[in-house]
RNA sequence: GCUCAUAUAGCUCAGUCGGUAGAGCACUUCCUUGGUAAGGAAGAGGUCACCGGUUCAAAUCCGGUUAUGAGCUCCA
């Protein structure tokens, strides 16, 4: 029987009899059959030592493939089961998936690793690469290869292959002495795994549920080459710089303590920058047909039952009672929208209502999940609550992705990245009104030409949702906005309108938010720029510093005259040298730093200096005010003019 | 909440074998009035997170608590 084998340039080579992939490249060449590490085999990524038993496309993956590193990952990560059990031979090895950038690999071990211990997996690790050991692979019946790893007291992997169904056959790689159920593929030996290295060390739940026991995770990552590890490496380090917490306490914008964890105390800097998003956002919300609102912090516990929120998030929620009513803080602002929105009442006329807060939320959220800004539990959402019909849906979803986009473009972030969540098994509300809200979210993204992913069953038990995450300037997604649609709350809350026929109806409810909570997204300003905020953004926008004391009483009138302009300004008149100043403003990242001498006393003008050392030159007062003005743009005006 | 680690001056961090605490920067005072990334001198500053234990003696060893960090779980 003969075999065809279409190669990606369209080529095709004749074989009388099935060859492996292995047989196919040293045909094509000696060196790119020392380069294949796996291949794709009518797009199905297989080992090199498959076999091609009828006519099939082939593609070799090498290095340079966008398949390898999967390949390479997968396999370091046997590589680290392998070191792990040589030298901790009553380890269990259970998974060991590819992840981002890397792998990981669980062990039920009876004690935690040591970071002694990393060191040596690592180091037994490069021995088993540089041994160069076949990897091979091997097929067996599932309930042999059940009693396979029973027989060698791996537990673990002997119930992930029971849960298989029992009339497929396993596929074993065997690598020296060690052994793993895997689906492959594999590289054809660990010689070829040569830039990789352990990262760190964490416990994981076995089967990812909290109520199991807690496995060891070992973290590694694995590259093509040892360059692209060491771009990785720098990868990391400069995420590690542009950290919020660090850049937070250096910059002077906010502390956390003891005694509010999860709570931030913010500085006068960083609230100037709080500031300047809010009160962009209240000005954008204002041109957008929104009416801002403030609603109580404590409401009585009845409420949150009446919502729903109780049962489910109670132990969540700070509890307070008092003169024995209990109460609780709000861990979210809608059912407080639906008592404004019930308050008189309502005609379709009113519809769409737009109902915002700057909603200041309390959430006792797990110990172990809080982090920096990003995640906390006194937060504050750009938060609206958006009444309609059914008919409207759609159209305010597209006027609010239309706003999401421009303040996302405002702060500077344009890749966006859309996810629809649809119904999940449990929910409520008919399916005909389920059809026809995500219907209305999907067209509403189709209407506009956004690619988006669709995540089936992940909505929430009350509506579809939309969220949005931006990537920053390095990479990160992040996700920040939302737009919910909610046939539960307003009914359970007794909302309702008047409609044209003279029915009472129950409208419904959008919950949406742009940035999400200004605690988070100014987390992830400061990770963005790196601290060096746009100039609309920035705490001061200006230093003036003068050179000696003569010039003080310029300086402050210069300082005077920019601020009655409307720009955040200070002013630096200690007895320092001008370099010494001009050192200390430049790492705080001001934008612009103005120098004040003689010269500039005489001849009324400022010597302008960047955050980026550019010289500027000498400007008047107007000149520079016009050069900050363009700076700030439209963005800043809105935070000035409201 | 779970696993592991960490907690020393305002900040960043040393502190060996258990013997009574140190640097740089910042701060205060004085000198210096200097033109674009650190002028000089002196001084002050610590219940070594908190509670308990072992010991003649604890920053150091042990237990607990709290917070923080890395993951896991969770996130209306």
């Amino acid at each position: 029987m003969s075999v065809t084998v279409t190669l990606p340039d369209g080529s095709q080579r004749r074989f009388d009899a099935p060859v492996t992939v292995a047989e196919v490249a040293a045909g094509i060449g000696a060196g790119l059959a020392r380069a294949a590490l796996a291949a794709r085999v009518d797009g199905r990524l297989v080992d090199t030592s498959y076999t091609i038993a009828a006519d099939a496309s082939l593609a070799i993956v090498t290095e340079r493939s966008e398949d390898a590193l999967e390949v390479i990952r997968h396999s370091t990560a046997h590589l680290l089961a392998q070191a792990v059990k040589q030298l901790f031979p009553s380890a269990q090895v259970t998974i060991g998936p590819v992840i981002e950038d890397g792998f990981y690999y669980d062990f039920a071990f009876e004690r935690a690793f040591t970071p002694e211990d990393l060191v040596a997996i690592e180091k037994r690790m490069e021995e088993l690469a540089s041994a160069d050991i076949a990897i091979e692979r091997s097929v067996m019946p599932r309930d042999e290869a059940v009693a396979f790893f029973r027989g060698l007291g791996e537990h673990y992997k002997a119930e992930i292959i029971a849960s298989i169904p029992s009339n497929e056959d396993i596929s074993l790689y065997r690598q020296g002495d060690f052994v793993d159920l895997c689906r492959g593929p594999h590289v054809p030996s660990t010689g070829r795994l040569k830039a990789f290295r352990l990262t760190k060390l964490a416990g994981a739940y076995w089967r990812g549920d909290s109520r199991n026991e807690m496995l060891q995770r070992v973290y590694g990552t694995a590259w093509a080459d040892r360059k692209a590890l060491e771009a990785y490496l720098r990868r990391i380090e400069e995420a590690e710089r542009r950290d919020h917490r660090r850049i937070g306490k250096k910059l002077r914008l906010f502390h956390t303590q003891e005694e509010a964890p999860g709570m931030v105390f913010w500085h006068p800097r960083g609230w100037a920058i709080y500031q300047a998003v809010e009160q962009y956002m209240r000005a954008k919300l204002g041109r957008r047909g929104y009416h801002e609102i403030r609603t109580p912090q404590v409401v009585d516990f009845s409420l949150w039952q009446r919502s729903g929120h109780a049962d489910k998030f109670a132990d969540n929620m700070f509890a307070l009672k008092s003169e024995e009513r209990d109460f609780a803080v709000k861990p979210m602002n809608c059912p407080c929208h639906v008592q404004v929105f019930n308050q008189g009442l309502k005609s379709y006329r009113d519809l769409p209502l737009r109902l915002a807060e700057f909603g200041s939320c309390h959430r006792n959220e797990p110990s172990g999940s809080l982090h920096g800004l990003m995640r906390v539990r006194g937060f504050t959402q750009d938060d609206a609550h958006i009444f309609c019909t059914e008919a409207q849906i759609q159209s305010e979803v597209a006027q609010f992705i239309d706003l999401l986009h421009e303040v996302y473009a405002d702060f500077g972030f344009t890749d966006v990245i859309y996810r629809l969540s649809t119904r999940p098994g449990n929910r409520v509300g008919s399916d005909e009104v389920w059809d026809k809200a995500e219907q209305a979210l999907a067209e509403a993204l189709n209407a506009k030409e956004l690619a988006w992913e669709l995540l089936p069953g992940e909505g929430a038990f009350y509506g579809p949702k939309i969220e949005f995450s931006l990537r920053d300037c390095i990479g990160r997604v992040w996700q920040c906005g939302t737009i919910q649609v909610d046939f539960s709350m307003p009914g359970r809350l007794d909302a309702e309108y008047v409609a044209e026929d003279g029915s009472r109806q129950t409208p419904v409810m959008l919950h949406r938010a742009v940035l999400g909570s200004f605690e988070r997204f100014i987390g992830i300003l400061i990770e963005h720029h790196e601290g060096a905020f746009p100039a609309w953004l920035a705490p001061a926008q200006a230093v003036v510093m003068n050179i000696t004391d003569a010039q003080r009483e310029y300086a402050l009138k210069v300082e005077e005259s920019l601020k009655n302009k409307g720009f955040r300004v200070i002013s630096d008149l200690r007895n320092e040298k001008i370099g010494f100043k001009i050192r200390e403003h430049t790492l705080d990242k001001l934008p612009f730093l103005l120098v004040v001498g003689d010269r500039e006393a005489e001849t009324a003008t400022v010597a302008v200096r960047t955050r980026r050392g550019e010289d500027l030159g000498a400007m008047t007062l107007d000149e520079f005010a016009a050069h900050l003005g363009a700076e700030v743009d439209r963005r800043g005006r809105f935070v000035m003019e409201g």
